[in-house]
DNA sequence: CGTCATTTTGAGGTATTTCAACGAAGGTGG
DNA sequence: CCACCTTCGTTGAAATACCTCAAAATGACG
C-alpha cells in the first residue's frame, strides 16, 4: 500500500446525541487498521467494480470520485440503488453475495477490504466496528429517505428532493448553491425511477421557472432556495 | 424483568456467506445481556410507541405482534417506512432523536432497550455488536428493496411484490400459501405509497384473475405462486 | 471535423389520483 | 343483545402526469 494515498475516512452521522461534532469519523489508529488490510486502487470512469450476485469479496471504501450501484431488473430496467461519494461505503452484500452491481461515474479511489478479514478485525475492535455500525444505520436513513423521494408522483418534486438530498449527502450542512452532478441525466432517470424524457423535462421545467439553472449538465445552480424546499416539501 | 418473558431473538441473514444456517440469532449469553439492560413491555393494539424527532432512549425488540414505522409529511399524507415482525429491531434515530413514528398495529411484546447503555454494552461485546451490524445491513437491504417496489408504477405489480417481501419477511425460506396482513388496508396503501382506493383495486384485481384469494381481509391467499412470482417480476 | 452517444422536444396512450358516495365492519354503551 | 357511531373499505367517473414511441438537436470524443 503505498503511503501517499489519502487515508479513508467514513462519513456518517451517528444515531446517538453527541456533544462534539457531529460526524463521525475514524481516529488515526482506526485508519491504520484498515489501511493495513486493504488495498488502494485508482479506477477510470465507467469502470465495472463487481457485479450483483458474484461471490462478495470485498468491502469499498470511496476516498475519490463518484460511484453508482444498481439493480437491472427482469424487464431490461435499471434502478440505481445509491450514488457513493468520498466518505461512502459500499459492496452490501447478502449471504456472501453483492446484493447490487457498482460501476464507477468517475476516475475513482477506492480502498478495497478483504470482507472476512475486516469481519474479524471489527469482532476484535468494537469502537471501529462501532463506526461502521454508525454508517450502515446511515445507510438505512439514507434509503429510506429515497423511499419517499421515489414514492412521490411529480417528476419536478422528485428531482428537487434529488437535488437537496444530494447536496446535503455531499456538503452537509455547509448548503453551496452549486451541486456538482457527475452523473448523466440516465443515472438521475434510473435513480429517481423516471424515464430519461421526464428527467429532461423537469430540469427544464425548475429552469424556466427560475429556481435552479443547470449552467453545465454537471452543475445544478440554486437560483430560489426558498422555492426549492417548498417544492421538495409538497409531498 | 419478569423470567417467564419469550427472550429477545433477532432475525437477520448476514452479509458474510455461512457454511451453517443462513439466520443470525443471538446465544444465550448474548440474550442474557440483553435481557439485562432491558424492560419487556406489553402493549395494546394502535399504542403510539414514539414520535418522529422526539429523543431517542429506546431501541426496541419486537418478540411478538406487530408494529409499523411512519412519517407524516408536510402535505398530510403519510408514507410507512416499515412493518415489524418478532425478531425485528426498531428505533432508528439520527443524532439522539427518531427518524420515523412507532406504533403498534396488533397486541405486541416488545423488549425496550436504553440506547445509550445498549451502545456501551455493543463497544464491550463485539460478538454482540455484529449481530447488530448484521440486523442493520439486513435492513440496508430491505429498505433498498422497498425503494424498488415503489418505484413501480402498476398497482397490482406493487401489491404482489408486497406480498412475497411480505411472506419473506415472516418465514423465510418456508412459504406457505397463506400470509397474514395484520395492518389495515390503509397501513398497506401508506407502505406501497398508493392511495387506499388503488390498493382496493388492486386486490380485486388479483383475486379476480385467480391469483391470490383475500378470504378474511387479514388473510391473503396465494392460490397461483406462478403467476404471481411473474406479475412481482414484471418490473 | 465527423461520428456516436446523450439529451431535448413532440404527440398520443394508459395508469393512477382525486372527488364523491355508498356499503361494511368493529367497538361502545345502553 | 342490539343500536349507534366511527372507521375502514369498495365502487364509479373525470382529470392529471408520466410513459412510450419517434425524431431532431446538442454535446462529447477521437
Amino acid at each position: 500500500l503505498s503511503s501517499g494515498d489519502r487515508p479513508p475516512t467514513i462519513r456518517t452521522n451517528p444515531f446517538l446525541a453527541v456533544t462534539a461534532g457531529a460526524e463521525v469519523r475514524l481516529n488515526d489508529r482506526q485508519r491504520q487498521e484498515i489501511i493495513g488490510i486493504s488495498t488502494c486502487v485508482r479506477l477510470p470512469a465507467r469502470m465495472p467494480l463487481y457485479r450483483a450476485q458474484s461471490p462478495a469479496k470485498w468491502l469499498f471504501i470511496n476516498v475519490e470520485g463518484a460511484v453508482k450501484t444498481f439493480r437491472d431488473l427482469p424487464s431490461g430496467k435499471r434502478r440505481i440503488a445509491a450514488f457513493l461519494f468520498p466518505g461512502d461505503v459500499f459492496g452490501l452484500a447478502e449471504n456472501g453475495r453483492y446484493v447490487n452491481s457498482a460501476q464507477a461515474i468517475t476516475r475513482v479511489t477506492l480502498y478495497r477490504v478483504p470482507l472476512d478479514t475486516l469481519a474479524d478485525l471489527l469482532r476484535h475492535d468494537g469502537e471501529l466496528q462501532f463506526a461502521f455500525l454508525c454508517k450502515a444505520v446511515h445507510e438505512v436513513r439514507e434509503a429510506q429517505q429515497r423511499a419517499v423521494i421515489v414514492s412521490r408522483r411529480d417528476a419536478p418534486g422528485r428531482l428537487a428532493m434529488f437535488l437537496r438530498a444530494l447536496r446535503q449527502n455531499m456538503f452537509g450542512d455547509s448548503q453551496p448553491d452549486a451541486i456538482p452532478l457527475p452523473m448523466s441525466r440516465s443515472d438521475i432517470a434510473e435513480f429517481l425511477a423516471l424515464s430519461l424524457e421526464a428527467v429532461s423535462r423537469a430540469t427544464g421545467e425548475l429552469e424556466r421557472r427560475g429556481i435552479v439553472s443547470f449552467e453545465d449538465r454537471h452543475v445544478a445552480r440554486v437560483l430560489d432556495e426558498s422555492r426549492l424546499s417548498r417544492l421538495a416539501a409538497a409531498l
